[in-house]
DNA sequence: CGAGCGGTGGGGAAAAGTGGGGAAGGCACC
DNA sequence: GGTGCCTTCCCCACTTTTCCCCACCGCTCG
């Protein structure tokens, strides 16, 4: 399956973080990237404690679902306000790191001069600190299979 | 560059309102706006304790919605009486802080001295003082990711 | 074995946030 | 009508953070 035509990203790493809080995008996933929105990202929380990082062209399709909302309705409102809050550009220098805000590092309980886990999720990359991840997977009590069965089953 | 041209408002900062009670704007959400409208914005009373901040082309947006209601109608005029009695103009200094009417900051609850907290929402900026938009938050029973699930389901 | 790509670390220049001072305009009081 | 005070706006200076660039090192591939 291929998401705007362009390969989805795959594969994790584990990386250190600076003590500038930058976290290393790894060459291969930024190869995977459309050329005209190259080390372009929008970074926020995702639903679970770690950071998303979607491409600038795949965030506009996410915002353009934002904005057909009713914002004088207050869940809308609500909902609009946490995405946005936490949401923020992101460029890569030269050397294809991400700054990224303190907001998010504290969030996803990444620590300067620390570790940090990268994982392609295909249509965005996810950061975890390796610690809340190991967490993560071990509160989880479903296995991969049977994930993958009830996930799978109505496609 | 930026890549859609004109991005919604993103991210959030806790700035310092000084002792004239002008309120700092961030550089990055500043630079979100379309060029002719820039450092223009109409403050006004958030439907939540906050005050909201649009730039000058989106409260257009506002306005003509608005001057479509029926006049004629109590709660419409209700309505017009209270988003227009609190709304100013406001433009930012060459430091880029706003000085917002006393009432708004009063409404808010934001302190000249203290702190505020700035967030892009998209069309617009919220102001919140820290405190309240704390207990706010904690009033919200519907979790992010539900939240998300209803409102993004369409996808 | 050498060259080049990829991750790691640090330093300097520029921009952004913070605070205060002074001039101009408006209002109230004398 | 004049004077004085208060408010408002604009400008200047400082401090901190951010961004961008350069240099090192190791691994991989030719």
């Amino acid at each position: 399956m291929r998401v705007s035509g362009v390969a989805g990203f795959k594969g994790q790493a584990e990386y250190s973080v600076d003590g500038k809080g930058r976290v290393p995008v790894p060459a291969k996933m930024r190869k995977s990237m459309t050329p005209d929105a190259r080390d372009t990202f929008v970074a926020t929380r995702g639903f679970e404690p770690c950071v998303f990082l979607y491409p600038a062209d795949g965030w506009e399709k996410i915002e353009a679902q934002i904005n057909g909302l009713n914002m004088f309705d207050g869940e809308a409102r609500h909902f609009v306000r946490e995405i946005s809050m936490w949401a923020d550009d992101v460029a890569l220098d030269a050397q294809g790191r991400a700054a990224l805000p303190k907001s998010l590092l504290e969030f996803a309980g990444i620590q300067p001069g620390g570790k940090a886990l990268i994982i392609g999720s295909f249509d965005h990359i996810e950061i975890w600190d390796p610690v809340r991840f190991e967490t993560y997977l071990n509160t989880r009590d479903t296995s991969y299979d049977s994930l993958a069965q009830a996930v799978m089953a109505t496609r």
